[in-house]
DNA sequence: CAACTTATGAAATGATCATTCTGGAAATAA
DNA sequence: TTATTTCCAGAATGATCATTTCATAAGTTG
């Protein structure tokens, strides 16, 4: 994984990989088929142990800011942790690697949907819980804050530390979390501003 | 060009290279020393051509909102104008390969400043001309916007049609542009909310 | 015109690529 | 035990890669 993470898709070869598994070739053909099957088995490994942690934040029990506040938290840890493997396998490798090739832009479609969709449910939630305006659209915010971890993810590629990366994202939660007419926070207490743990 | 747009960095071959530029590889060797050399001199061409009037939309002479919402009605027309080439050269193909080359790396850190330099420039203006609340961080409020707008660019290569992120870059719009204390517009009149033109 | 620099096309180089093959070792079953 | 299957390390394959060489053509300058 953290191969295919460091130097992309095309720049990663069979051989290198499977020195870096201790797996032998004819077991990494039998059991992936081909370099684009052990791609999307990598990808979804990743996902999995990666992204799932990313996201389960938004499931914090903490009001919405603070959950989300939690949410870039995890995604900037996750882009800026490890120096040799800066950014995100699915926001940088795999989307250079859909560009030409229509299997790895439905996989990048698929993941990118996942993720919106599961920002979007906890927006739905904290409307019912009066943590977010009833006038404000949930999909499209759900979608506009996956945006910008994506695009955080990518600025992270480029060597960005992490404390240059929080500001960007209190910014806006800061925004996100205020209602758009001017009111007091549901439990009658003017709503405070979050600041992301390192 | 638009073979790195499409291929990536790696996968693109200079033989194909040669070819679609109708220049013989002897010249091309001449002319930019190595593959690397090629490709900064095309990052550098796309960046003059293509992000550089994505950029001009910033100093379009109306009001902070309608201004960045050119900025971004821009941003999305780049990425999606061509099933091709979806995405940016930068965002997507540049930040790849920036994952295990120093050369390219510190090169993706520089264009991603030179943009979130000329939105923050953008935000100080509109602080002056009281489009934008004295209390916010146009240095902070740039770079989420250009993480933002780099989000979409990634987007944009799974194949999203434009009429999907639109409405992402609207809401983002809405949420900086509008004072985060209640309060009437600089001229007296309630703030309107824009729409990207497609 | 001649002398000289530059551009060009094609072939050659040496390395690396993804993928397949093979012969024997290890493990399992009968 | 023997028979059979699975596994694996390295060689082989055939293609493609970036880069260099070189003889020749084109253009420039004196």
């Amino acid at each position: 994984m953290r191969l295919f993470w460091a130097q992309g898709y095309a720049a990663a070869s069979i051989d290198v990989l499977c020195r870096a598994m201790h797996v032998p070739r004819a077991s990494l053909y039998q059991g992936y088929g081909d370099k684009q099957g052990l791609f999307l088995a990598v990808v979804a490994h990743y996902v999995e142990t990666r992204i799932g942690t990313v996201v389960a934040t938004l499931d914090g029990g903490h009001d919405l800011a603070t959950d989300v506040a939690g949410f870039f938290a995890a995604v900037i840890a996750l882009a800026t942790a490890d120096a040799q493997t800066p950014g995100c396998l699915v926001s940088c490798v795999l989307a250079d690697a859909a560009g030409a090739n229509p299997r790895f832009r439905a996989e990048l479609g698929a993941r990118f949907e996942a993720i919106e969709a599961r920002l979007a449910d906890r927006l739905l939630r904290a409307q019912a819980e009066g943590d977010l305006a009833a006038s404000a659209d949930p999909m499209v915010l759900g979608g506009m804050l996956a945006a910008l971890a994506r695009g955080l993810m990518v600025r992270a590629r480029a060597g960005s530390e992490a404390a240059l990366l929080r500001p960007l994202a209190e910014a806006a939660i800061a925004l996100v979390c205020r209602p758009p007419m001017p009111r007091l926070s549901a439990r009658g207490q003017p709503r405070r501003r979050v600041a992301l743990q390192p």
